[in-house]
DNA sequence: TATAACCATGGAGTTGAGTCAATGGTTTTG
DNA sequence: CAAAACCATTGACTCAACTCCATGGTTATA
């Protein structure tokens, strides 16, 4: 598919596409014939919504570029899969720990708020 | 307590805390007799430690101010709380989701790499 | 067929969240 | 008491992650 359409179908605007391409994040698999136009795989999408997720989860472009080049790749050859997985993981595991304190804290303000509405 | 111990107690270097400040999200107290030096209450350690956690789950400065702001406001005036606090948490439980749909996806994949971890 | 809608590339600009450096005053400590 | 460690303020700087613009070519459509 092109680019327009990937773009549509996850969300994710071209210009932020090109950019993940440019970094290496996801790759067009060639050109249509003559006309110069990039062609996506289908689960370039899902790709995609990982893409989205992973930066939800905290982790940046470099973490995702590293990630995302292990899972496609053919050897594991020079990559320490072990540390920066449980690295990541840890980070992740923090973060998460992290945002449902506040989730709790958003929600007992808001519950706060609906037993005194009007309170000065 | 002056910056330097509130750094050390919340982790928090000094920079951001004046970051912070100029952006409202936390306030010294008074100055310290006539030396010009700021104070600051017990309680922004605590402060800073939601700040991170707020940050963890993806809010911005911005919102952190409004809130933050609110929570310590005396009147609730021009300030729709039940409207900004439900879009807050849906927000955060959208990118929980996402995070914990990301790590599952790190701990399948250390999995793997423990099954397989000379795979070519 | 012309005109809108799409595509590629390159490079500049923006935004958010800090971080650093310079200057000058204050406190603590060896 | 002098040096080291701390403090305030201002403004410039950095970095990541986009986003926009200009240019020029291609495809779809009224």
């Amino acid at each position: 598919m092109r680019i327009g359409e990937l773009a549509r179908l996850s969300g994710v605007s071209r210009d932020s596409i090109r950019f993940y391409e440019r970094q290496g994040l996801i790759s067009a698999t060639e050109r249509e014939g003559e006309n110069n136009y990039k062609s996506y795989p289908d689960d370039a999408v899902m790709t995609l919504e990982v893409i989205r997720d992973a930066q939800a989860a905290g982790l940046s472009i470099g973490d995702l570029s590293i990630f995302l080049s292990q899972l496609g790749a053919e050897n594991c050859e020079d990559f320490d899969g072990d540390t920066f997985l449980a690295e990541k993981i840890a980070e992740v595991e923090a973060r998460l720990e992290g945002s449902r304190r506040f989730l709790d804290i958003l929600m007992e303000t808001r519950a706060a708020l609906e037993r005194a509405p009007y309170e000065d």
